[in-house]
RNA sequence: GCACCCGUAGCUCAGCUGGAUAGAGCGUUGCCCUCCGAAGGCAAAGGUCAGAGGUUCGAAUCCUCUCGGGUGCGCCA
């Protein structure tokens, strides 16, 4: 296979081929012209003994041709054998077509593999479009607990991903240091701000954060202000405190994420938005307005949960029910100061103005009743320009040896993230946190995950990259000059007979890793990281099961002392797997050690 | 009451956006290994995909309803 495709990209090469072979028979007058191709797969088979893909051409296309799909398959299969990728066809059940490949298409996946190293399986589907990734955006009022750690993990790897398969990523932080909220952490600082000057200040009163966090920000602003603000009025000093407590708030979690291998592009502040020349929430609203999209109105009182100070009164709304949504939106509060909705609107709306046709928000699992509202407003706001998917990350059960982990009080009633990644590593938090669907409960055990054991995938993945480099170690043996560095070695090994890798294991694995590509491009356009941890999972069991293959039948170990060749062939397909397993895990944001300690 | 998410093996979960006989790990049971490559291997049993209808060549997957669990429901973010 000379013409490689620029995605090295086998599913796709073969769904080309299908294509063509359809585009030749519509050409022939064999079916219609004008068909709807867009429907047809190539996947691999459920079962290997069907051969390397499957395609359902013949299925999809049957009723628009007006013939019955095994008839059609018939048509689809002879060309398809004279293609120069594919040494078979056949048909099987209601019509599917299986498809052998020529051997040699797996000795040029390795080549691609060894080629391209860790690139392999980067793709240009997101053509370079720019995507905006808002994750975390915990109020700057405290340390980042276990809760945030998910959609974090979640929304780093999520940016990876998509920039791995070709997007332009932006990864964001928004910062909600406009809300009451923070003016309370602004009264909880004070505080801690006459303890540091020696005031005995008791207990923290209810309705403040009570944290033991926060007493730097009282120091810093004791050395900054000395007691200067003790006996001023609110008004004065909280804009002041406000500013010190959610800079330092915001310093701490930036720590926190960092511990977690995380890192923003852009923190966005809500204040901004109305802070300074323009009120960009204010000509939000009108920006709405006169599209017909806000009006002053009232609103049925809330079903279910009793409303307390529930009060009947006409306020400014937002149409999204125009959108999709259930009811329409309240954009002020009754104080006159906007929701958060409100503000939510005009940042997304800066969003889209900066250039971003698609976004993604990852939000926790008790923010599902805001999707459709902040949907229907960015329809209304960029008249239907621009996406957002929100994924939602759903629960976190710390856990410890089964038992559920007790919270700390110390720190407030809260496990920190930085208590958890101390404790076990970036690593295991990582992957374990995409180890399952985002929208699943997950049970995450402290002891289980740092055990070093089959049972524990962080470590099986983990120890699937560094017994590839034991493999290396032991590998000089025979060739004493095999390169420690990556592209050197890749080189080395490159030029091996990869012909030779004939064995029917050998070759699942490199079918195994032909799979990658494609893993990749399902796993971006679903917005779906866990596919890539799942993915890396397999391909270490795999390898594994080759390796301990290699116990029983030693014709099929990987090092043959008697046999340089078939060696470095063999030593390629460990290299292959070794770059396969690096570049997934990168993507997912842990490490890939050469050793296991 | 309404909206959204979920329901798959005893347990924890995948299932590639509609494909073939629904998979993996744990647990259970039975063998093998415990000298040549430590952090084991092989195999078996185990299923009404919550239930009932519908859509079509074909449904765990899409639609409707029912049951069961979670989340949320002006002026918190």
């Amino acid at each position: 296979m000379t013409d490689s495709s620029p995605s090295q990209h086998l599913f796709a090469d073969v769904l080309v081929r299908v294509h063509r072979a359809c585009a030749a028979l519509a050409e022939e007058g064999a079916l219609p012209s004008g068909l709807d191709l867009t429907r047809i797969v190539v996947e691999p088979p459920r079962d290997a003994s069907h051969g390397d893909m499957a395609t359902n051409a013949a299925m999809v296309l049957a009723k628009d041709a007006k013939t019955k799909p095994r008839d059609l398959a018939e048509r689809i299969v002879t060309k398809l054998r004279a293609d120069d990728l594919i040494e078979n066809a056949e048909i099987a059940g209601p019509g599917f077509i299986n498809l052998t490949l020529k051997l040699p298409v797996w000795a040029d996946v390795l080549r691609d593999v060894l080629r391209d190293g860790e690139g392999f399986g980067r793709s240009a589907i997101g053509a370079d479009e720019k995507v905006n990734v808002e994750y975390v955006s915990a109020n700057p009022t405290g340390p980042m607990h276990v809760g945030h750690c998910r959609g974090a993990v979640f929304g780093d790897a999520l940016a990876s991903l998509l920039s791995f398969a070709g997007y332009d990523v932006t990864r964001e932080y928004y910062i909600n240091d406009a809300g009451s909220q923070v003016d309370v952490l602004a009264r909880s600082a004070l505080l801690r701000y006459r303890e540091a000057l020696g005031e005995d200040i008791g207990a923290i009163p209810d309705g403040l954060y009570p944290g033991d966090y926060l007493k730097p920000v009282g120091q810093a602003l004791a050395a900054e202000h000395g007691d200067s603000l003790v006996k001023a009025p609110e008004a004065e000093w909280l804009g002041l405190v406000r500013a010190k407590a959610i800079g330092m708030m915001m310093e701490m979690i930036r720590g926190d994420l960092a511990a977690l291998n995380i890192r923003h592009d852009v923190f966005f502040s809500e204040r901004s938005l109305i802070e300074g020349s323009a009120d960009r929430v204010a000509e939000t609203i009108d920006f709405l307005r006169e599209k017909g999209d806000v009006y002053e109105g009232r609103l049925p009182p809330p079903k279910g949960a009793p409303v307390e100070d529930y009060e009947d009164r006409e306020q400014t709304l937002f149409r999204a029910t125009a959108y999709g949504d259930d009811v329409d939106r309240p954009l002020k509060k009754s104080d006159g100061g906007y929701t958060y909705f409100a503000s939510d609107i005009a940042y997304h709306k800066t969003k889209f103005d900066r250039g971003f046709h698609n976004m993604v928000d990852v939000w926790g699992a008790d923010h599902g009743g805001y999707i459709k509202r902040v949907q229907a407003a960015i329809k209304a706001v960029t008249s239907g320009q621009a996406t957002l998917d929100v994924k939602i990350v759903q629960l976190v059960k710390l856990l410890r040896n089964g038992e559920p982990v007790k919270m700390s009080k110390r720190a407030g009633d809260f496990v920190t993230l930085r208590e958890v990644v101390d404790e076990v590593g970036s690593d295991a938090v990582r992957f374990m946190m995409l180890f399952r669907k985002n929208d699943a409960v997950l049970d995450f055990d402290l002891a289980k995950v740092i055990e070093q054991s089959k049972d524990n995938p962080v470590f099986y993945v983990q120890y699937g990259h560094a017994r590839g480099f034991s493999i290396f170690r032991n590998a000089r043996e025979v060739f004493p000059d095999l390169p420690e560095a990556d592209a050197e070695r890749r080189q080395f090994l490159g030029i091996a007979d990869l012909e030779r890798l004939s064995d029917p294991v050998e070759i699942s694995l490199l079918r195994r890793l032909a799979l990658y590509p494609r893993t990749v491009e399902a796993a971006a356009v679903a917005h779906e990281p866990h596919r890539i941890a799942f993915y890396l999972y397999d391909l270490a069991s795999e390898f594994h099961a080759l390796w301990t293959k290699g116990r029983d039948l030693p014709h099929l170990r990987f090092i043959i002392n008697n046999d340089a060749q078939i060696t470095r062939a063999r030593l390629a397909l460990v290299q292959g797997v070794v770059a396969v397993l690096a570049s997934g895990l990168t993507v997912l944001g842990v490490h890939a050690p050469t050793e296991m300690r």
